[in-house]
DNA sequence: TCGTGTGAACCATTTCACAGCT
DNA sequence: AGCTGTGAAATGGTTCACACGA
């Protein structure tokens, strides 16, 4: 894996022209698997990789060359027939179609173990999202400094709106506070809620409400696992397992299913 | 919302019979959506509920009432006509059919704020999981204590593995050390991996592995805010808004997408 | 009468297979 | 010779619509 690779094209037109791509409807399925695509091609540029091919990173991402193909062909035809992509040019095409080529102010609500997780992690203060504020509502942790920035109390959310414009609040509360914080971010003005707390919120219309459950990966591994023991031992019907064709030679076959997981939208009240 | 509710059915046989559930083949994207009803229906148990109808449970879960019945169909035939589900014995029924009436032993390693998060989150020690120690390598963080648990070291692993039997572990390390602490728990026989660390893992082909990206959500969003902010200022084309009918009457209506998140599972080398 | 359970129609996504460029 | 880009076929998932049972 990761063999030397052969010479880097030169890319399409001159730097990020404000220009033809952004167009094409992306279909949903594709959408959520740019992220992982990203991170992969990140991790090759890192380590001095210039070229991958639709094989490699389908590979590396676990799914079929040909979607990895199709779906970076909705963003434009950014490949060079003969030799592959060049990474650091698709991560770059890739932000701009998840608009991580824009700035997005975030405030994460709820500095426990996870508000602290998220504030120091990787994708929330890299490309395109900032982390403006940390809110809480405990006086043991307001005033308390996490990465750059000093926790503020609950109430200075007015003021950080009107100063910062955030467009997402992250909701990292317990679980009884989730409903009321979510309310009071969309009172500021914020129309787009990251939800980790584990409670059904209820939100205006107009907000675009996204959940995230750190268990739900848990029960879909405890659920193929279960398929596996059982299996095991009783041989009839073959559970999981597809007719596997023996040979190691295509990466992508499907061994056990690929899941996303999380995940429910919601808009309504 | 949340109507009166007729009288509970008699649910089906005694109590959890060994019986003839766990049959039928459940698609992947049934799977995803189960660990999402759970957590509704937890809820509506705890505030009383005792019976569900597909349309309040597909409203909450944001899907189609369809589906949610479908859904569920394929554990058995738990609802009863005219009157709906009732909740307990649907949260149990799921529990089966996601395998979370075993017991799984999990270890986590790394005890940073995301671990500490995980080990104190509801999902990780409720049903079905159980936290049976916590690894770290730093020594100022070695011998704490989170939760009900010490943290040990690592080093430690190879005890825990034999006395415990873990099933799962979950990788929480920084990037750096996520594929040796992932060869360190194959490496004591665990076969299934979650990887929370920003890092692509190696693992061998019988060994079930499953990442969780924290800000894919965000990057999501990320889209669809784009999309948004675009075609408010351009018209020509309309992006992501589908043919609304107008009619408020359908909860389900597809209004934004709905999307799952992270992904890529994996199981070769 | 109301709401489940489910065949059948519909729609989206995946995969194949190959033409076309480098 | 190699690998992308993409129609067309195959698959899988969703939604409709209605028969059936409580």
């Amino acid at each position: 894996m990761m063999t030397p690779l052969p010479k880097p094209p030169e890319g399409p037109p001159g730097p990020v022209a404000p220009g033809p791509a952004a167009s094409r409807r992306i279909p949903e399925a594709t959408v959520i698997r740019l992220p992982v695509y990203q991170r992969i091609l990140e991790e090759l540029v890192r380590s001095g990789t210039t070229t991958v091919s639709s094989e490699l990173l389908a590979s590396l991402a676990r799914v079929n060359a040909a979607k990895v193909r199709k779906d970076l062909s909705l963003l434009g035809s950014f490949g060079t027939r003969g030799a592959g992509y060049d990474a650091a040019f698709l991560v770059e095409q890739i932000d701009r179609a998840l608009g991580l080529d824009r700035d997005w102010p975030v405030v994460i609500v709820g500095i426990g173990n996870l508000g602290r997780a998220l504030a120091n992690s990787q994708g929330f203060s890299a490309r395109g999202f900032r982390v403006v504020a940390l809110f809480d509502t405990d006086s043991h942790v307001v005033g308390e400094r996490v990465g750059a920035l000093a926790v503020r109390h609950l109430d200075e959310l007015a003021d950080v709106a009107a100063q910062d414009r955030p467009t997402i609040g992250v909701v990292a509360t317990p679980a009884g506070a989730a409903q009321d914080v979510a309310d009071r971010l969309v009172g500021v003005g914020i129309r787009s809620l990251l939800n980790f707390a584990p409670r059904v919120l209820t939100v205006p219309g107009d907000v675009l409400l996204r959940y995230v459950d750190l268990s739900i990966e848990l029960q879909v591994m405890s659920f193929y696992q279960a398929r596996l023991a059982t299996s095991a031992s009783a041989p009839p019907g073959e559970a999981t397992v597809e007719e596997g064709d023996g040979g190691v030679t295509d990466p992508a076959r499907a061994d056990m299913p690929m899941i996303r997981s999380v995940g429910l939208t919601s808009k309504g009240s």
